[in-house]
DNA sequence: TTTTGAGTTGTTCGA
DNA sequence: GTCGAACAACTCAAA
């Protein structure tokens, strides 16, 4: 029944990209206020802004909703799950359990950001209390301004005045006690929401990841023992685990950057791992400085998810090429180490951060094919899909963003795959048809001896292609391309 | 207002 | 094999 004393009624604290109940602003301020809580996730077409996630990302949030459930459970409460549209479903849950306040941790994506404002209003207009809270960033786009009150373009002085701010503050602790409400709304089952696969092709994913806090929390543990001390170098080994494999993890709110920064600030545990010096941490929080900028950017310039930050890339002649894209998409392009990572992304959901500048520029540059598409791909099969770090990342590679990478970068995938996969263990990992294939020809397989083919059991065009485009003229091809567009 | 220094991740070419 | 310069110019951010 509902409750009828208004400021009295139960607390409902909806849930997003926040799926954690530590280091949790909104949480913590329903606590405070000493109501039942309700917590709720409503799934719904236009949470996501302007894209509905991929299927990767919904494998993820599955795992997750049903993780921060059974952490909810541990506590008393549980997860009430509808589905959208959000605000009908939070205006029907407000009604039915008499609940007289909403609490939520904001997000910045531009849809988003303003759909969130119009419920925000109509709840303060129909008497209920609406809080929201900064969410998962550490300093949130709009607080950070050039001395002449602009949005910064740059990434160095951006993240020159971030730390001018001081060390971000403590992480908030996990509520020990949580009240729960006397009855609890009608809620569909997480299996309800169809996140996950028909076909099970997720294997590969469940063999890499852990969804949920707990899973973040050992992921930091591991990094913080093992790789934070190498991470300058270990960082560009896509042979290795060298880099902190956070982002699903802090895409969707599992662990904030505020807890992972404090994590790694403290010293490892007892004996284990290496030292960690502050040069290597710098580096690393540098990378949550990259993040924090793509939020920045997008937030300040909300087109850029489907249009270039810098205007003259409007009349960039990109192909259409519809065979290489697919070629592409499905690592079958004859470039090893491209398709080592379109594979690894298909696999785990996942690929290194330096693989994906290689698939990247050869998308861009070798087969100039607009970022756009790339961008798409990548959404759709990124667990860790992210519309601020996408977006900012694609126009990077293709130049066309903020600070973005000068033109007359390109690289050149068989240098790459020497420098950085130099056993060519990631190679022969992905693209199992090279593993035969001797060191020195495994970066560049049409370059072997046809003895050496076949005593590899390798056959150039049948099973494994031939590389489709010549790197040397698709690079002349690319600068011409942009010489073009000075004129 | 003008000036100045600088700008994540590369490659190639020629000495 | 190694090294430095060239690859364009532009625009950002602060002084």
């Amino acid at each position: 029944m509902p409750c009828n004393k208004m400021a009295d009624g139960p607390s409902l604290l909806w849930f997003r990209c926040d799926l954690r109940l530590a280091d949790h602003p909104a949480l913590t301020a329903a606590v405070i206020r000493s109501r039942p809580i309700i917590p709720v996730f409503i799934w719904g077409p236009e949470e996501d802004g302007d894209e509905q996630p991929g299927a990767a990302s919904r494998w993820w949030l599955h795992q997750s909703l049903v993780e921060l459930d059974r952490d909810l459970r541990s506590r008393g409460l549980r997860l009430v799950i509808r589905r959208g549209p959000t605000q009908e479903s939070l205006t029907e849950i407000l009604k039915t359990t008499g609940a007289d306040a909403v609490y939520w941790n904001r997000r910045y994506e531009p849809a988003l950001s303003r759909r969130d404002a119009q419920i925000e209003q109509a709840l303060r207009r129909s008497g209920i209390e609406a809080q929201t809270f900064p969410g998962n960033v550490l300093f949130e786009p709009h607080e950070i301004r050039t001395k002449e009150g602009n949005p910064y373009r740059v990434f160095t002085p951006f993240w020159k005045a971030c730390r001018a701010r001081g060390e971000p503050g403590k992480p908030l602790p996990a509520p020990r006690r949580l009240i729960a409400p006397s009855q609890w709304p009608r809620s569909l089952e997480i299996a309800e929401l169809q996140l996950e696969p028909k076909i099970d092709w997720a294997a590969g994913f469940r063999a890499t990841w852990r969804p949920g806090a707990r899973g973040a929390a050992k992921q930091i543990e591991r990094f913080h023992a093992q790789a934070l001390s190498a991470y300058a170098r270990g960082r560009d080994r896509p042979d290795s685990l060298g880099t902190s494999r956070l982002s699903p993890h802090l895409h969707f709110g599992e662990i904030t950057p505020r807890q992972v920064w404090h994590a790694l600030g403290q010293p490892g545990r007892k004996g284990r791992g290496a030292k960690v010096s502050t040069a290597a941490r710098s580096k690393f929080f540098a990378e949550l400085g990259w993040r924090e900028f793509a939020h920045h950017v997008l937030f300040h310039f909300p087109y850029t998810s489907d249009r270039p930050l810098r205007d003259d890339f409007k009349k960039f002649p990109w192909r259409r090429d519809a065979r290489a894209l697919k070629a592409w998409q499905r690592g079958q392009t004859g470039f090893p180490i491209v398709d080592a990572g379109m594979r690894e992304l298909w696999t785990t959901g996942w690929m290194h951060n330096r693989v994906r500048m290689i698939v990247a520029s050869f998308l861009t540059k070798d087969l100039l094919i607009t970022w756009r598409e790339g961008a798409r791909w990548f959404w759709d099969t990124l667990v860790d899909a992210d519309l601020a770090n996408n977006t900012l990342g694609w126009q990077w590679t293709a130049g066309c963003g903020a600070d973005a990478a000068p033109f007359f970068r390109i690289f050149n995938p068989v240098l790459q795959g020497r420098k950085f996969d130099p056993e060519g263990v990631y190679v022969r990992r992905w693209v199992p048809e090279l593993a035969k294939l001797p060191l020195k020809f495994v970066h560049e397989p049409w370059k072997t001896p046809s003895e050496v083919l076949s005593a590899s059991n390798v056959r150039l065009g049948d099973n494994y292609p031939r590389p489709i485009v010549s790197h040397a003229e698709s690079r002349h091809a690319a600068l011409e391309a942009f010489r073009s567009l000075r004129s």
